[in-house]
DNA sequence: GGGGACATGTAACGGGTTACATGATTTT
DNA sequence: AAAATCATGTAACCCGTTACATGTCCCC
């Protein structure tokens, strides 16, 4: 049930519609948190109904109208109490190694295009996070920016964590795709 | 859908009983998918119907009998067609992502908490995969285990990702924690 | 005698994914 | 003229999680 908190997360800094929201959220450069439209709707409907969110009209010429939200003081409430819990640590649950696990009985050249995908992707991915970095460091150097800087450090600490777990399997499908590449060579010259 | 494919992995090297695959899958060392129990034994007897494992009974003394499953070679099929597809790459969805997402807003002393908590946990969980590893490699060093060690390279390719996946959890705890009490130092001088 | 391993499930619930739906406006 | 963006949903389904259930044997 953490979708809630991860809605209340993404419209703390700032109010944002539905679909601002779902960009937030979108696919390719999540960085906290990952969720669909539908689902994002639906649950901006249930905060709201629950009163952790309030929404206000907002007519627009050109484009269709929207609803712009911003956190309650309940809502803010129920992040606290979401904080004071133990949160329940993640699983890996990544198609890819299911694949790399059964790679002694799989032909490799196979596996080898699913490793070439997944590295495109994770450095494309890391890549985003890191322009996203840049951006909200400003003109400040790392350390500065995380110890002095005015802005909110949350959002930033996330995005280096996407940017990191990005980076981490863009490394192990190169290691990967070595080894299997090595281990062909190797049965050649077992022949 | 890739429970199947998971079960179907774990299989692959040896014969195992829906309880010893449930073991493989157990929560603290799940290295390339994580699943319940009741998941593995529904799962189990969905395959065997549809003839993707095989299994046996084995009559046991001073415990429980127990069925041993194989994969068929409709089953090595599935996984062959399962690979051949492009897989889809996993999202981070951490509870403490969301939190930090919002640490701004909340209290450090309880965000501290929860990290504390998370790089214990990711500290003993990357122990455990390190000396899965240790075992796996036998006495031989890791490259030379990669490239001509008679074993299977997919389970210890995998656990690797596991190791260093908690290793990166543990260091952005340590990083987070630094950033929060830094800053909260800051808070203080600017009184 | 109690707790933990061994061994295997059923049932209900809730959240996530897939598919479908609508309609105006801006960009290519 | 087609595609992408803005903007918001409904409905069905599957999968994962939570709770519950049962029984033996071994070790402390």
């Amino acid at each position: 049930m953490a979708l809630r908190h991860a809605v209340l997360a993404a419209l703390l800094d700032e109010e944002l519609s539905g679909y601002q929201v779902t960009k937030a959220f979108a696919a390719g450069v999540a960085n906290f948190w990952h969720a669909l439209p539908q689902q994002v709707y639906a649950e901006l409907a249930k905060l709201e109904k629950e009163g952790l969110v309030a929404g206000r009209e907002v007519v627009q010429e050109g484009r269709p109208n929207k609803r712009l939200f911003r956190v309650t003081g309940e809502g803010l409430g129920e992040l606290e109490s979401f904080a004071s819990a133990a949160a329940k640590p993640a699983f890996l649950r990544e198609d890819l190694l299911v694949q790399v696990q059964a790679a002694d009985h799989l032909d490799a050249d196979v596996l080898i295009e699913r490793l070439t995908e997944r590295y495109a992707f994770a450095e494309a991915k890391a890549a985003l996070f890191e322009e996203q970095l840049r951006r909200m460091r400003g003109g400040l150097d790392e350390a500065e920016f995380l110890l002095r800087g005015a802005s909110r450090v949350g959002p930033y600490l996330t995005c280096r964590r996407g940017r990191d777990f990005e980076r981490a399997n863009r490394d192990w499908c190169r290691d990967v795709m070595e080894v299997l590449r090595a281990r062909r060579v190797q049965v050649r010259e077992g022949d």
